[in-house]
DNA sequence: GTTGCAATAT
DNA sequence: TATATTGCAA
């Protein structure tokens, strides 16, 4: 379900030719149609229980979500007495996500799978869907500004082939488009971290939708990030 | 070693 | 454009 795409770098020799796939990324599956390409329901028909399982599941055993009241509908929210413990990695990659192969290359046909990319060859970029980035967003605010490490975020998304390099880029310029998205005027709605509420993963319900920065390809990083002269200097 | 960030590369 | 990489300072 949840299943970020690779795009593999095609194995031009000698002078590398970028750029020549970069426009065919697709998404093939409940991203796209939950992409936030202006649909308000972006949030609605996106995650719920049935995305969030991969994360919550494995940490929250039926009988400790018992124990919370909480069940598998809930699956969206954590109880706030989540902690380290039950957020090691686990070998149970059948429950975590993991990227997908991209194929349908138009070069050679040769894909690979991230978690197999360690054979010498180069590493397959990532493309942060839709809902990746959604878990990407639950993490970091579960974790709160002074937790959300690209460290504690890995662990925390529990994604298969996600390095910390991969978190450490993005959250880069996640925090650009925050910063930029509280200076620049452009009031965003997602609040940074609600004070009272126990630090836990808010219900996807409850999701602020980011419609207002949705670019209408289906893909809704965050917007452009690039520095606005003054504002976001730090 | 990790993190954050800017600059740069692909 | 999106993501990766690098270099540097904390």
């Amino acid at each position: 379900m949840l299943s970020p795409r690779v795009v593999r770098p095609q194995a031009h020799h000698g002078s590398a030719s970028a750029g020549s796939s970069s426009s065919r990324r697709h998404m093939v599956d409940a991203d796209a149609a939950n992409a936030c390409g202006g649909v308000p329901e972006w949030e609605v028909g996106l995650p719920s229980a049935a995305e969030l399982t991969p994360l919550s599941q494995p940490l929250v055993p039926p009988a400790l979500a018992a124990a919370f009241g909480i069940g598998p509908a809930d699956a969206g929210a954590l109880p706030s007495s989540l902690d380290a413990r039950f957020l090691h990695d686990s070998p149970t990659s059948h429950l975590s996500s993991r990227f997908d192969d991209y194929d349908e290359e138009e070069g050679e046909g040769e894909t690979e799978d991230a978690a197999t990319e360690g054979r010498g060859e180069k590493k397959a970029r990532m493309v942060w869907t839709p809902s990746l980035h959604h878990r990407f967003v639950e993490a970091v605010e579960h974790l709160g500004e002074k937790g959300a490490v690209p460290k504690a975020i890995v662990r925390l998304m529990n994604v298969d082939g996600l390095t910390r390099e991969n978190v450490a880029s993005h959250l880069q310029k996640y925090r650009l488009y925050l910063r930029r998205s509280r200076h620049g005027g452009v009031t965003i709605t997602q609040p940074p971290q609600a004070p009272p509420p126990p630090p836990c993963f808010p219900r996807l319900a409850a999701q602020a939708p980011p419609q207002d920065t949705a670019n209408r390809n289906g893909y809704c990083p965050f917007v452009s990030y690039t520095t606005s002269s003054d504002a976001i200097k730090q």
